[in-house]
RNA sequence: GGCGGCAUAGCUCAGUUGGCUAGAGCAUUCGGUUCAUACCCGGAGUGUCGUUGGUUCAAAUCCGACUGCCGCUACCA
């Protein structure tokens, strides 16, 4: 029997379209997919969308659909880009699946009888905000632990999972399994950030909200987020339910990979959920980073275009896939430019490879008419190219191991570069004058399709669709384009023919190509003005309030007159205000972007009708109004003439 | 604020347990070549290895302080 290898992908949450980030996760996965294919292994390769939760319900319903329509549109677009990215996925698991809901159901109520969830109900201890329980000895200073706002004595009920109990087994788990978790920051951060202080009981059911698996024995609760998400990893084997029945071959999991914001799902909660129901767990958990946009101004001037399907329009699937593999680095974050994908593409796909393939092809059919004769004679510099060849093997193989794409590309091409130096070494093209150098001119040429041949290979799992051509190029037949083939040389036949095609990867003008994002970007910008009105509908914040909803908000304009930092929260500053009617204090979370210097003297619009909180120990009567510039918050900034008082409608 | 990480050529980064004149790719520049996608090959350079003390025969590499950036966490009414 063939040996297993299960590795999945988060399932994604799907309140928006996929972008380039879940399509960096995903083609990491597909490579590795690909590759352990290649080596014989019995793939299981998952991936899906966790698609309940509050706030797809709040979307739906600001669309006028159904949270089932509203994830179904989202769902069917994240298919289409696998599909248009050659992503080669064994199972899709959707959380609104039946078998998943089922399985859950049956998970929950496993973990309820064995005593390791329970109901509580909580007097005082609910922060309304926050959606919150917590226990009295989560309370700091009697306040919400999570926005140190008062708790109200409320009568809710919830059902709490005992994460509290296994703190130490988790800990014991990184220190016996030190792969079990990578990068190993991640595993500081885990230790320090929550396992020191002590875990704290994991709220797993909700009643404020309903699109959800329901609590089966228990109506008004539904499942929150961690035990319906986590768990697919196992229901989508058939844990619990019938649809399939693969869990016992696939589990546990060689590979749950993800990018670094729910590493704590997957490293403590998940493992703590899986001892609960005494199954064994996944082996390795490894988090990469983020892919960063516009991180300079450079950038950000030439318009880039991040829409992972006109990137592939554009440029290639392996393109695409090629950048993502090798310019973000191993578990960290990278910086995603459209200069940096085409001057990756040039380089190292166009320049290198790509033209490697064409001349190397263009002599066998120059000089031999396609085939190559059978005589050889052996000379300088063939020991030193199959020497470099024959290595690469193992070392792609050790590094793709551990993930480590970046590297391995790198050392592949680094003997692409070598190939190509061997052409200038042996001078084809001056053997060719003289037919009496007939045999050493055919085993250069022999060589270098050899050399092709095993790169391209090893290249297989990274460039799924480029790997084929280059070996319809070169003759290569399926029987010496096996993983295990990359490891011998000299597999082609000694009269093979080569057939020359296009060019793998065109040149791209990159002042030219820049410009026409440029312009792209630009067109792309214009109508998507006009229908934000839309799309800000489809995002669904809000829904529709009428007039007198609206005449509940007290808007009025205020001074400025003070502002300082509150001490000991980064975020937070001070602000006194003339409203026109004694003077107020508010609170803001806007110190990121602005120093007090730079509002003092400035009117604002007060909400001044709102509740009072305190945060961070200070008192904040009312807010004030900001909107959200991207990454970014902007005040709402009034003009001075306006009387401070003023009432805003 | 707590914990952690990082600061190395114009750019992106390698530099294992401290050891010869600090490296790679890209970009730049000079030369070679012409089979090839104006490609490829070779040469050349530039760096106070964030700042500053210390340990050592010897530190980019270890320790302290400082500065800057980042992550996790808390906080953005």
């Amino acid at each position: 029997m063939k040996k297993t290898f299960y590795i999945t992908t988060p399932i994604y949450y799907p309140s928006a379209n996929a972008h380039v980030g879940h399509s960096y996760t995903t083609v990491v996965c597909d490579t590795m997919a690909r590759l352990k294919r290649m080596q014989g292994f019995d793939v299981m390769f998952l991936t899906g969308t966790d698609e309940h939760g509050q706030k797809i319900e709040t979307s739906a319903k600001a669309t006028g659909k159904t949270p089932k329509e509203y994830v179904d549109e989202i769902v069917a677009g994240f298919q289409r880009l696998w599909k248009r990215m050659d992503i080669t996925y064994d199972r899709f698991i959707r959380t609104t699946d039946d078998y998943h809901i089922e399985s859950v159901q049956k998970i929950f109520k496993t973990l309820y009888d064995k005593g390791e969830i329970y109901k509580s109900v909580y007097k005082g201890a609910y922060c309304k905000p926050c959606e919150s329980f917590w226990t009295d000895s989560q309370l700091v200073d009697g306040k919400c632990p999570d926005c140190g706002r008062d708790v109200e004595q409320a009568e809710e009920e919830a059902y709490f999972f005992r994460l509290s109990s296994y703190g130490d087994r988790i800990m014991k788990l990184y220190e016996e399994h030190p792969e079990f978790l990578q990068p190993q920051a991640r595993v500081n951060e885990m230790v320090n950030n929550f396992l020191k202080p002590g875990l704290e009981d994991l709220c797993v059911s909700r009643t404020s909200f309903t699109w959800g698996v329901p609590v089966d024995f228990d109506p008004g609760h539904v499942v929150y987020v961690w035990i319906d998400a986590l768990s697919n990893y196992i229901t989508a084997l058939g844990y619990g339910n019938d649809r399939y029945n693969d869990f016992d071959k696939y589990w546990p999991a060689d590979f749950h990979l993800m990018s670094k914001e729910i590493v704590r799902f997957h490293t403590i909660i998940w493992p703590s959920i899986l001892m609960a129901l005494e199954l064994p767990l996944p082996k390795r958990v490894y988090s990469h980073g983020w892919l960063l946009f516009g991180g300079d101004k450079m950038s950000k001037s030439k318009g880039n275009v991040v829409d992972p399907y006109v990137l592939c329009d554009r440029y290639g699937v392996d393109a695409i896939r090629y950048f993502l593999l090798r310019d973000v680095p191993f578990g960290q974050d990278g910086n995603f430019t459209n200069e940096a994908l085409i001057q990756r593409i040039n380089s190292d796909l166009a320049n290198d490879l790509g033209n490697l393939v064409s001349r190397t092809v263009a002599m066998v059919e120059k000089y031999f008419g396609g085939t190559l004769p059978t005589d050889r004679q052996p000379g300088d510099f063939d020991d030193d190219l199959i020497a470099q060849i024959s290595g690469l093997y193992d070392r792609v193989n050790t590094l793709a191991e551990d993930l480590q794409f970046p590297t391995a590309l790198t050392e592949i091409f680094r003997v692409i570069a070598r190939t190509n130096k061997y052409i200038d070494e042996t001078t084809p093209w001056v053997l060719a004058k003289d037919e009496a150098n007939n045999a050493r001119l055919a085993t250069v040429m022999y060589n270098l399709l050899e050399a092709i041949r095993v790169l391209g290979v090893l290249l297989s799992p990274f460039l799924p669709e480029t790997a084929p051509k280059i070996f319809a190029q070169i003759g290569a037949a399926e029987a010496v384009t096996t993983w295990e083939s990359a490891n011998t040389f000299g597999m082609l036949p000694q009269n093979v023919t080569v057939k020359k095609g296009d060019a793998l990867f065109p040149r791209i003008d990159m002042e030219k190509e820049l410009a026409e994002l440029e312009a792209l970007g630009a067109a792309k910008a214009a109508p998507k003005a006009e229908e934000k009105p839309v799309k800000a509908e489809v995002e669904g914040v809000a829904s529709l309030i009428d007039i007198d909803d609206f005449a509940k908000v007290e808007l009025r304009v205020a001074e400025i007159v003070a502002c300082e930092p509150v001490p000991k929260a980064d975020k937070l500053l001070k602000i006194q205000l003339d409203d026109g009617a004694g003077g107020r204090q508010v609170v803001s979370g806007i110190h990121t972007w602005y120093e007090p210097a730079d509002l003092i003297g400035k009117k604002i619009i007060l909400v001044a009708n709102l509740k009072p909180a305190k945060l961070r120990g200070v008192e904040s009567q009312g807010m004030l109004l900001a909107a959200d510039a991207g990454d970014a918050v902007k005040v709402i900034f009034a003009d001075l003439q306006i009387p401070a008082g003023s009432k805003v409608r």
